[in-house]
DNA sequence: ATGGTTGCAAAGCCTTTGCAGGCAG
DNA sequence: CTGCCTGCAAAGGCTTTGCAACCAT
């Protein structure tokens, strides 16, 4: 599965004209490894350091570009200014939704597609063309609520 | 009418032990003459300067913090990593949504809740109590699709 | 050779903070 | 007098960029 989705990713890359470099590949490693985390570039930094440990940050922030670029990992920021990373799930044509606790900061991901009716009434009243969206709940996860 | 919101906002500043001092008015009225556009702190720093230019930037950010804690405004970043900042409607529960056009960067505001049934299958399915949330959709807007 | 890729350090941008002075109650 | 508020400058955090070296083709 992992195999499979590394393989993909590197055919992706080559497909928009780029090489599935070592420190690339760790990379991508890190962030399938830790695709239910919302990882800041510093923390893929890090844990790609373990494998790769003479790799730069730059390079980190280079290949994360590089990556959303080809939309193969979204960027997205919740409250903090900080930029976080997040994985595309394979054929996924929307961008997940989120549900950010405000108590202890944990963020939960929403695969399923609660937009349809909403995307198709934003359609027809604003003649917008939507061609993905970006969802947060803010609130009280299950746990805090005790 | 803006008369009425100053004013109901200088009581919001006092109940919350702040003093609506002459920057911090003008930052006010700025945002309510510019309600509709979603201006970066730098921006209402320039228009806050016509009116009171002695102002210092680090007055600016600190009175968007305030009005920020306060949720007279709302803090809220697009594509960029940059924080624009969003009058909130008096009264309004939830925070209105966006779309943002991908080919000339146009923000339009969308007051419809749309997502009151999202909402409730949130609740329900994922037992999480929703406060607010953030919903932007990206896309081709009317104007640019010719 | 050629052109993409890398690591390092420096620069850039946005935002926050320290501090001395100022103002209002 | 006291405490909040201000402007300035400096510092801070995150991200990007310039550059020489490197690597594979």
């Amino acid at each position: 599965m992992t195999e499979t989705q590394l393989e993909s990713i590197r055919k992706q890359l080559h497909e928009g004209g780029y090489k599935l470099t070592p420190q690339r590949e760790a990379t991508v490693q890190v962030l399938i490894e830790n695709e239910k985390d919302h990882l800041t570039a510093e923390e893929i930094y890090l844990l790609v350091k373990l494998k790769s440990p003479d790799i730069g940050l730059a390079t980190v922030y280079r290949t994360l570009e590089m990556l959303t670029e080809l939309k193969i990992i979204d960027k997205i920021s919740f409250t903090d200014g900080v930029a976080r990373y997040d994985l595309r799930k394979e054929g996924a044509k929307h961008f997940h939704h989120h549900l950010l606790c405000l108590e202890c900061g944990d963020i939960q991901e929403i695969e399923d597609d609660l937009l349809l009716e909403v995307e198709k009434t934003v359609e027809r009243d604003f003649r917008f063309r939507v061609t993905d969206h970006r969802l947060t709940f803010h609130g009280i996860c299950h746990k805090c609520q005790s």
